[in-house]
DNA sequence: CGTAGACTTGAGAGTCATCAACGTAAGTGG
DNA sequence: CCACTTACGTTGATGACTCTCAAGTCTACG
């Protein structure tokens, strides 16, 4: 279902609430529902609530907000960032549906980063509280969290990591290569929904040189690029060059 | 205790099973039992159990080892790292006595790091399977869980930010400064446990910059250093120099 | 159209890595 | 006890990768 068939379902007055409940998303599987039964998806159903569509550049949370829930991308994709004392803005990930944002807010109980929607998207609220209960009860539930956690954990020092500016961008398009494709989309071929600032932002490089590099895979034929739209000619050479920087997820 | 006084302890034929238990554990603040009662207490006692000493070198898991356990650290200190197919070694963290290893592990149900031991350490094996099962029921243990996860995902998302070379080595000592002190050691003054080495990998730096660096620091008299023992002079401005490079931990 | 923002491309500079030599401390074996 | 070895750490010179600054191009949008 296309976001326009989305728009028409809701205008004939089905309510978003329903249409977008855990037991009939399809993002389930990678979201944290996997794996539950029916009667837990609709005890997860009894705690979420989606928020009206988020227009691009609308935050979903700011530096220093009360931590209260864990959101999941239903629709769209955002980006999560500081800014230091400097003005500079340093991109902590992309987030795309079936993803979480917020889990680093638990610990000190107020968010650390700013998560801004980079195109129109809709989320699941999923109240801290509530949440915690029902992974008390649902040991399902319980292993979905900590794996996603754990995910983010090793994503994160991935990140981290020693590398060139052409390994973090060859990384970082197998990364959404391959997050594109869990999500049913073409791994080949598709849109970037983040400016070459915000790219460069988050692999820790000059906006210049993100076009200097993307540049030179266009030149080498591993890609094509115009403007935001992008295709992998040579995944395999990519995945090279990628090395051993893992994932790249969130 | 000094390790001494455990050696004897234990020579006179108290189990270190006993002496060790998280109910009259000095680091129960800081690591999983934060907050619960003593009956809680016992039952986090029921699923734990401790390991020989390790010795310098010896290795607690490695890269592709299937993950069984999550591992506390009781005494001495550990860094994790990775080894990529050019050979070059990335240091992931160091941890000290309280905090967790191999968190990162849960979601591919292997170990994607290894862990080292710097010096003489003790640690606590938590069976990942019982300590899920048991924060199922104690509502106490599951958040701080969450809590420990979240503030790895925070760290390492602000380790892996643009910073210079005497930002992070700043941010690395006050960091570092700050989990001696919540431990009960002097804030100024302590042991490098890890090489220079290791230091420049886990700061994604070269050694010789970090030799130069604290070279600087301490002609501005910042800091003092021979060898793994260092000193800090000026924390504040230490502190100004780090800027927003946050908690540094893990 | 015309402006604004995003993107690209070029030239120069700076930080840090690399290479190399040297000094120091700890451990080994004669 | 001392030469030898080895690992670690420091210091210096050089160079490279990438940033910064700057100008120019393109697209989108009002």
């Amino acid at each position: 279902m296309n976001s326009t068939a989305v728009l028409a379902f809701q205008a004939k007055g089905f309510s978003a609430q329903h249409q977008a409940a855990c037991s009939n998303c399809s993002l389930a599987q990678l979201c944290l529902p996997m794996g539950l039964c029916s009667a837990d998806l609709e005890r997860m159903d009894g705690i979420v609530t989606r928020s009206a569509p988020q227009h691009e550049g609308d935050h979903l949370f700011r530096v220093g907000d009360a931590f209260k829930a864990v959101y999941a991308v239903r629709a769209g994709s955002f980006k999560s960032y500081t800014v230091d004392s400097e003005g500079r803005e340093h991109v902590l990930g992309f987030h795309l549906p079936g993803e979480l944002l917020g889990l680093d807010a638990i610990y000190p109980e107020k968010h650390m980063c700013n998560a801004v929607a980079l195109d129109t998207a809709t989320i699941c609220v999923l109240p801290y509280g509530q949440l915690t209960e029902l992974a008390g009860e649902i040991s399902g539930l319980r292993s979905q969290l900590f794996r996603l956690m754990s995910k983010d954990i090793a994503d994160a020092a991935t990140l981290a990591g020693d590398f060139t500016a052409e390994e973090r961008i060859a990384a970082f398009l197998i990364g959404l290569s391959r997050r594109f494709q869990q999500r049913g989309f073409s791994r080949k071929e598709f849109n970037l929904s983040m400016s070459r600032r915000d790219i460069a932002n988050y692999l820790r490089l000059a906006p210049e040189t993100v076009s200097r590099v993307f540049a030179r895979f266009e030149k080498d034929s591993l890609i094509a690029v115009e403007r935001r739209a992008i295709k992998l000619l040579d995944v395999t050479k990519l995945h090279g060059l990628a090395r051993c920087m893992g994932e790249m997820h969130a």
